[in-house]
DNA sequence: GAGCACTGC
């Protein structure tokens, strides 16, 4: 570092720490405070709501608990424009955003990015953060369609699309005028666009075709601290557009709009990322208080070896002894879910009849929407609900009435082992954040009580935050962007958390055999066209090599279905029924092909709702992979591979062009009768979900494997091994 | 004999 470099450097430390206390930022305890201080009963240092000065009234309360994006219940767009007619006048808009804590900071908020390239915002749930910001910058005239629009990016579609209603509405214009969205599938914007929420994923398809992001003038990237793939390369992406902008607008030849970038987060480390932005630049950072009610926390008082154990206690116990509210169980996993349901339900019937009764309500991902619905019903009288819950409850859904957490501490993580490429789902402790963002829950409406069913000193033990995504996943995908974007040093990359090397060398060796790179690792013409597409590399590799097979229609419905985790859904209480319902689609070619008659007939069938229920089909990810299809023919039209090319009943066709990107994924019968991986040597397992289950072929193909209780095998097809000679000639082992 | 949560021009 030079002198006047340093200095520069050494000046803006200085302004940083000034701006700090310019802004009370610090609240007096600095940013480092830590939040285990609040050890017991009252959590963190939330106002309270007593002590607000002027109370705002019930309605706008509840008419802010009834509008806040997380409580849809899923992806489902149509239910949100029911919800959303306008039942409150404009004063009252005005009045609610005043009611806001982000308010107060308005002018602070405005001046900071004036002077700042980039800033940094902490606010807690119900701040205003995502829907204020946006609009004060529109207001203050930093926003311009001449300057360049503002984006926000989100990690959830449902959360993008719902903020950008509820800020059009207070904007006061039809959404899709001045605000509006971008998702997968659904862009509701148009050319006096200021205000454009949008998928992280969405925002990453844009860098493709603008890398320097030169629509916008402000890019906010919200929700930081879920540190997904996607925000910790949209994190890289956007410093590096800035530097760029910066660059170029200092040469005089181009004049850039300088990029400001604001990075928004609820509990976040804000100093890292400060400094991750700050190597050039100055950041600031700021701090919004939330609106939340105390809750208070009582531990495990030794550890517990049996969560789920525990877990029916103390539900028990609270519905016991404590008043009236509903209580939030967090599990891991649905089959834990599914036990402690029937364990509840029983101990339910022995109740003393002067006590409530409990309802049990389940929420997890793979729940069809209309059972996920049902937790939004409020208790009848004289019932308490109890909600048994994954993950989902933590960020995705926010469920009213709750007054006690029941937190077991766990939640299952994916892993993705390099080494021998093969993913895992394993039950693990949650980071602390994590901890105290489902403690959170209890507080939404009223004072409320978190059961932690671990130790204190358990707690202190626990990670701060979650391990990002980043380091333990499979990053194909991401290395194929970053290669399309032209960054062709991916391992001296500027990622805020480094992947290993391990993982980033799996990547390249991966994107190498399927061609998508050359031998000096840079991108290929075929690498290219695989990054156009929104999937994985191995099945955009599938979709180009099925022009030559001339199946491109199976291949692209094969795609389509495998882009759903689940195209059957089985209850706990109705599995034999289940799993004959799938029998009538069966293919003796195995999972890709029974999806496709399953497509076939949903089709034929003009997807009643009646139909995928009596045969125990999820439509809602039935209408996904619709839309995926529609998409993918899209894009493939535009690529020039024409999508009718058909291969009809010849199945083997499309099995042989799957083989073009699932080639490592094949397994061959050993004659102890187990099988073993073609590449890796592995012995590997047909998962009890595949209609090959406990079936006996000479070999097969699939296109996940799993490590849960034993290496399985997920979605396989029979295949003959001398089609991998055919289908992979130039691998060298 | 088993399926954390999200997401994509």
């Amino acid at each position: 570092m030079n002198t006047s470099r340093k200095r520069e450097h050494e000046k803006d430390v200085d302004e940083l720490e000034q701006s700090k206390k310019n802004l009370k930022i610090a609240n007096n305890k600095g940013i480092h405070k830590k939040k285990d201080k609040s050890k017991t009963n009252n959590y963190k240092q939330i106002p309270q709501k007593k002590n607000d000065n002027k109370q705002p009234s019930k309605k706008l309360d509840s008419f802010s608990n009834r509008k806040i994006p997380q409580e849809k219940p899923d992806n489902n767009d149509d239910s949100f424009k029911k919800n959303s007619k306008r039942n409150i006048t404009d004063s009252n808009l005005i009045e609610f955003r005043k009611e806001l804590p982000i308010w107060q900071e308005r002018s602070n908020l405005v001046q900071a990015l004036i002077e700042n390239d980039t800033i940094i915002i902490m606010g807690e749930m119900g701040s205003g953060k995502s829907t204020q910001t946006p609009q004060f910058l529109v207001e203050a005239g930093l926003v311009t369609l001449k300057k360049g629009i503002i984006a926000i990016s989100q990690p959830r579609r449902v959360a993008a699309i719902s903020l950008a209603s509820r800020v059009s509405q207070e904007f006061g214009t039809k959404l899709g005028q001045k605000v509006g969205y971008s998702v997968r599938f659904d862009d509701k914007t148009s050319h006096s666009t200021l205000m454009k929420y949008l998928t992280d994923g969405m925002l990453l398809r844009e860098l493709l075709s603008d890398p320097l992001l030169l629509k916008y003038s402000k890019v906010i990237l919200d929700e930081a601290h879920e540190r997904t793939m996607r925000t910790d390369i949209l994190f890289a992406m956007v410093k590096k557009a800035q530097e760029t902008r910066k660059n170029s607008f200092n040469q005089k030849d181009k004049k850039y709009e300088p990029l400001k970038i604001i990075i928004m987060s609820a509990t976040l480390d804000a100093t890292r990322f400060a400094k991750y932005f700050n190597t050039w630049y100055s950041s600031i950072i700021l701090k919004i208080p939330g609106r939340q009610f105390p809750v208070t926390i009582n531990y495990a008082s030794e550890p517990q070896s049996d969560y789920l154990d525990a877990a029916l206690t103390t539900t028990m116990q609270i519905h016991m002894d404590q008043p009236k509210g509903d209580i939030l169980v967090f599990l891991p996993g649905q089959e834990d879910i599914e036990i402690l349901e029937k364990l509840i339900n029983d101990y339910g019937t022995s109740l003393p009849p002067d006590k409530l009764k409990v309802i049990t309500c389940l929420l997890f991902a793979a729940l069809p929407t209309e059972q996920q619905t049902k937790v939004f019903n409020f208790a009848p009288p004289g019932t308490r609900k109890i909600i048994l819950a994954t993950n989902i409850a933590e960020t995705s859904i926010t469920i009213r009435g709750v007054r006690y957490v029941v937190d077991t501490g766990k939640c299952k993580i994916r892993k993705f082992n390099a080494k021998i490429g093969m993913e895992s789902l394993s039950i693990e402790n949650v980071s602390k954040n994590s901890a105290d963002q489902r403690l959170g829950r209890a507080g939404r409406e009223a004072p409320g009580i978190c059961y932690r069913l671990f130790t204190e000193d358990e707690y202190n033990k626990m990670e701060r935050n979650t391990e990002p995504e980043i380091k333990r996943c499979n990053l194909s995908s991401v290395i194929l962007l970053l290669k399309a974007l032209d960054i062709d040093d991916v391992l001296g990359f500027d990622y805020m958390d480094p992947p290993s090397r391990t993982l980033l060398k799996k990547a390249l060796e991966h994107l190498y055999i399927l061609k998508a790179l050359n031998n000096q690792g840079k991108i290929t013409e075929l690498g290219k066209k695989m990054a156009e597409f929104p999937l994985e590399p191995s099945y955009a590799r599938v979709l180009i090599a099925s022009q030559e097979l001339s199946c491109t229609r199976e291949a692209i419905e094969i795609v389509s279905l495998l882009s759903v985790d689940s195209i059957f859904f089985s209850p706990q209480d109705q599995r034999e029924y289940a799993s004959d319902a799938k029998k009538k689609f069966m293919s003796p070619f195995g999972d890709l092909i029974t999806f496709l008659n399953v497509l076939r007939s949903y089709e034929a069938q003009k997807g009643n709702s009646e139909w995928c229920y009596q045969n125990f089909i999820n439509r809602r990810n039935m209408k996904h992979v619709i839309d995926v299809r529609k998409q993918l023919i899209q894009l493939c039209t535009r690529m020039g591979i024409p999508t009718n090319s058909s291969c009809g009943n010849e199945y083997e066709i499309v099995l042989k062009c799957m083989l073009c990107g699932f080639f490592r994924n094949s397994a061959i019968l050993q004659p102890t009768n187990n099988y073993r991986t073609v590449f890796s040597n592995q012995s590997v397992n047909i998962h009890p979900s595949s209609t090959l289950f406990n079936k006996k072929l000479e070999a097969v193909m699939y296109t996940e494997l799993v490590l849960t209780t034993r290496p399985y095998m997920k979605n396989v097809s029979a295949i003959q091994s001398n089609w991998l000679y055919d289908t992979a000639p130039n691998i060298q082992q």
